[in-house]
DNA sequence: GTGGTCTAGACCACT
DNA sequence: GTGGTCTAGACCACG
């Protein structure tokens, strides 16, 4: 599943573990209807509680990015390719929202802010 | 001081705080060695706990925005040219690193990201 | 046999099928001491597994549905016009009596319980 | 804040909890912006745990009935008279239409559902 | 085997 | 004081 915890960080660990997720199903790496790996099983992988896990899947059946079949597991929701483009634009939009504001309210122009961006995407690989 | 608070955000009202200050500094709009307004009437103005306007002062401090003199109140910290832009740019840059992975994550090229902040900057009139 | 199953239902599907079925008898389709076919087809031609036929199977024989004979199979159990009635009565109070309840808790009154019913048995068609 | 729990029912606590809270919002009887009682407070009156009322508030957060500010409590979200009416037609609707199909397939015509609703309506009190 | 619910108890951040 | 997160462990329903 190439889940990469860090417990130092700030972002809850669920949260961590619900936006590699949904990015890997809005990417299109995990084909709709396939199963997601027992909670069980990913909670001893990744040496964490069953319930920390059970609740990013909370999360993603709650955004429509799974679905629960009682007594056989989960399963990944099959998303069009316009779907998924869309739920892209609509992260990507409001995650950058802020920062631009933030920026704007520091004087930075718009120069300024695609070299920040430009440096921090190379660092970033 | 022009501080405008949204209760509801996520982001905890005293960092709301501290963000706005900061950058009233780091734009040269608060000039060096000027008072900051006692924190009883900023909390009255705000309509917000003495405490948590302490805690935006504290890190302002912390952070080396403001000095305080013990009895006669919170002072701007006189900063060069450089210095301002040092520090925005690395407020800037923590701001927008955690984003800059994610849009990563989410499969979106750095042409696609630029295209996006271009718009948004625009948008933000 | 004629029955539909909805995997992805939060109804368990043994519950789907002992509903279908059962209705089936109440309105008198089965004929009594008419033999069921065997759980192992039902299974495979459902796409099922025979454990939750088997539980189905139960519920309907502990209702009195149906009564099973050893190294024969299942039958429907013979019921008089009246009992029939008695049943579906008693299954129907069983279905509408909560929602009923939570139509109340929402501040409908009997006028528009009727109204949205009578809407909804039309378009049912 | 007048709940009431059965916990012999079938339904899960937090979910008796969380529709009669909605019940209580959408008939207009918690006023918007007012504040819920703290969840410590709730799970020791109810003599339930903590977890179990914050998993109810969690679900009416999540479908907008209240909003969250951390530090301060949960408050009720503001909604138009329309939209609760919206709601409510919304959530009668989903309750009933399983309802009507289920007693369709018993064989029951219009009156003997209007007639049993209503039997039910009057013991319901 | 799977997930769903409930429990108790701890630590943290924010006000 | 408030809610947010994480923990471990138990029991149940479903397949």
């Amino acid at each position: 599943m190439d889940i990469v915890i860090n417990p130092q960080s700030q972002t809850p660990i669920y949260q961590q573990i619900f936006s590699q997720i949904s990015a890997q199903i809005i990417r299109g790496e995990l084909a709709g209807d396939s199963a997601l790996p027992p909670i069980r099983t990913v909670a001893r992988e990744l040496k964490i509680s069953v319930i920390t896990i059970k609740k990013a899947w909370e999360e993603l059946e709650h955004q429509g990015f799974i679905y629960t079949v009682t007594g056989k597991g989960c399963f990944v929701t099959p998303l069009s390719l316009e779907k998924r483009a869309d739920l892209r634009e609509h992260l990507v939009t409001g995650l950058l929202q802020k920062d631009i504001v933030s920026c704007r309210e520091l004087g930075l122009d718009l120069d300024a802010i695609i070299g920040t961006v430009t440096k921090l995407y190379a660092d970033a690989e």
